[in-house]
RNA sequence: GCUCACGUAGCUCAGUAGGUAGAGCACUUCCUUGGUAAGGAAGAGGUCACCGGUUCGAUCCCGGUCGUGAGCUCCA
């Protein structure tokens, strides 16, 4: 080790990586191991820091709370760590503390962490005489012959570590909150408390890591939406439906435009259909069968049962039927901003981010087998077009394979799945493929655009799908005059408009571009005397089709200039006497800068000029 | 759906050891006519989420329902 790095660069050292395992400090060497550092500043070594700081606030709570507290299990997580308790009365935030303190005291202690490899079945009498059932349990899932445990101070936990030197390296951290967790995420299984926390190596970085929570707080959609006026959710509607106010709606109506004009020069005829259908319908699309928990409740009307629509496909599916295809017609693209109704439980719903109503930009290409592979290319290519027209350049890519309830022939799944992978691999795009993860008719490719709270969000999904032409005996006649199956695709690329301009809300903080910004500009008078003026501005402006509001009220400058500010307005037009003389306008821009006075058509045409797409 | 927490005026929040409530902002009216982030005054506004229970009496205590938040589970 010495050899390996100055002293300097030895302080910083948390673990040792020797080939594909990360090893204890403490750990024996042998000669022929080839090691490389862990440091401080790497993401092993804070996830190692984290790991054990879920092992020391472990200890804190079974010596604060005795040990009829059951421990089960504590890893890091991307922003700091949890451990899972079982214990009989419930934790409070003001537990958290005692527990702080208690933690404090062990990181004084600077105990160290040591490591004991026992065999599988020592490790399991040395937890049944602990009376922790859950390790027990933990271990009968072990296949090695030999398994590890850390001890620091009395507390002992079943471990594959590794872990820092001694607790006196845990310097910043922070109890976060407390949740209710399954064992092992299985909702049959006993629910435990989880207490949250977060670790650094220095106080600083806590410290950004807290005033990083706070913006991001700062930038919550439904905190925009509400202040903004954007939208909202009514008792008297119902949870998880969603009202746009006026000025949301006319964003998404900006959204939905863009939107409608690429697609149209991409090639694809816009459709509309309603929001129900008989019941036959779903049986005959596998969606009773597979969807049925995620549909709303039937209704009857003259004897017939109708469901509201959870997918728009069957719809789509529809209209193709209505005539006799020919393959000379293929690729047939049709989109549609397709508002579904699934059914979520109350407690997974959030904002605009997870609701029961929401309006797809969902499409359907019927395609012959040749044009497959280019199809799926085209709708990559929109699709990263289109994000990135938003603003969004990150994101992780995931295809989805097989779920356990399915429809259709493996044959069929694997052709499908093949062609996904051929796209995006030719495409030359990263990807994780998400075992299982796909719909009951097809595979998919899922692009998840991150928030400012790094949550992934689902957005983009292009599944290819041989099953439902299948069931709803699609055709189309060939070349050979014979009838043959279509290949569809489904896809959405901002998924839906609800979740994707809650995503938008919190990347521009409520600062939209002005392309998509409800108000683009306010014209605000000095005093009464320019009344009339304020008018006629603001009329030009309307007409000459700027989206522009006037506030003219008995206000002083600084109070109006506020109120737009936080409306979060592009531009504020500000017309006094000197103005009003000129017939100019002098313009206030968001960040607080001004330009020089221009005519009020020269201001029109500016932001005709920025308000263009591309 | 599950665990925990929360639910007071449009918004942000006080408050009552159980005796039917208060501030700031917003709103209305009046005064003020003021050049780049809150001028002043007055007024209106709440069956303290809803339903039951305990009590002489409940916004406050207890139970249930609904809703919200953080997670779990599930997903666009």
């Amino acid at each position: 080790m010495k050899a390996l790095c100055s002293g300097k660069e030895r302080k910083n050292i948390v673990a040792v990586r020797a080939g594909e395992r990360l090893l204890d400090l403490s750990e024996p060497l042998t000669a022929d191991t080839v090691l490389e550092p862990v440091t401080k500043d790497s993401p092993e070594g804070l996830d190692i820091l984290r790991h054990s700081a879920a092992h020391i606030m472990a200890q804190a709570v079974v010596e604060l709370y005795g040990p009829d507290v059951k421990v089960a299990i504590g890893p890091a997580t991307e922003d700091g760590f949890y451990y899972d308790f079982d214990r009989k009365e419930p934790f409070s935030p003001d537990d958290f503390a005692a527990i702080e303190a208690r933690m404090q005291e062990i990181v004084a202690a600077a105990l160290p962490f040591s490591r004991e490899t026992l065999s599988v079945a020592e490790a399991r009498k040395f937890f049944q005489d602990k009376g922790q059932p859950y390790k027990v349990e933990l271990l009968d899932g072990i296949e090695a012959e030999t398994v590890s445990i850390y001890r620091q101070g009395d507390f002992a936990d079943l471990c594959r570590g590794p872990h820092i030197v001694n607790s006196s390296l845990l310097q910043a951290f922070k109890l976060m909150r407390i949740a209710g967790a399954y064992w092992r995420g299985d909702e049959k299984r006993p629910m435990l408390q989880r207490l949250y926390g977060t670790a650094f190596f220095d106080a600083k970085e806590l410290k950004k890591y807290l005033h990083h929570l706070e913006e991001a707080k700062k930038r919550d959609h439904r905190k925009l939406g509400r202040e903004l006026e954007l939208f909202t959710i009514s008792d008297l509607v119902g949870p998880g439906l969603i009202l746009w106010q006026p000025k949301g709606a006319l964003a998404r109506r900006l959204i939905e435009d863009y939107w409608k004009d690429e697609h149209y020069r991409n090639g694809y005829e816009l459709l509309y259909t309603p929001h129900i259908a008989k019941r036959d319908m779903w049986a005959t699309s596998g969606h009773l069968d597979f969807y049925a928990e995620n549909m709303f409740s039937p209704m009857e009307v003259e004897d017939v049962t109708y469901q509201l629509k959870p997918m728009n496909c069957p719809f789509h599916i529809a209209i193709y039927k209505t005539s006799k295809r020919s393959y000379r017609e293929f690729p047939i693209r049709w989109c549609e901003l397709g508002t579904v109704y699934r059914f979520e439980r109350t407690g997974s719903l959030q904002g605009l981010m997870r609701v029961r109503g929401f309006t797809q930009d969902d499409a359907h290409i019927f395609c012959l087998p040749e044009q497959l592979e280019e199809e799926i290319f085209n709708i990559i290519d929109l699709n990263l077009l289109i994000l990135q027209t938003f603003g969004f350049t990150e994101y992780d890519i995931y295809l989805s394979t097989r779920p356990e309830k399915y429809v259709g022939s493996d044959e069929n799944w694997q052709k499908a799945t093949e062609a996904l992978k051929m796209a995006l691999e030719k495409k030359g795009l990263q990807y994780r493929v998400d075992p299982g993860e796909g719909v009951f008719y097809g595979p998919k490719i899922d692009i998840k655009i991150k928030d400012v709270l790094g949550r992934a969000w689902q957005c983009s999904t292009i599944q290819v799908d041989f099953n439902l032409p299948e069931r709803f005996q699609l055709a189309y006649t060939a070349e050979d005059s014979r009838d043959h199956q279509p290949i569809m695709i489904h896809r959405a690329l901002m998924g839906s408009l609800e979740r994707f301009f809650g995503v938008l809300i919190e990347h521009y903080a409520g600062a939209f571009p002005l392309w998509m910004a409800p108000v683009q500009a306010k014209v605000l008078n000095i005093t009464d005397a320019q009344l009339d003026y304020v008018d006629r501005v603001y009329q030009q402006l309307r007409q000459a089709g700027v989206r522009v509001e006037k506030d003219s009220r008995n206000e002083k400058l600084n109070y109006k200039i506020r109120e737009a500010q936080l409306a979060k307005i592009p531009y504020m037009v500000i017309v006094g006497d000197k103005e009003k003389d000129t017939e100019t306008v002098t313009v206030r821009l968001r960040d607080g800068k001004n330009l020089e006075p221009m005519s009020v058509s020269d201001f029109a045409e500016m932001i005709r000029k920025e308000s263009r797409i591309r």
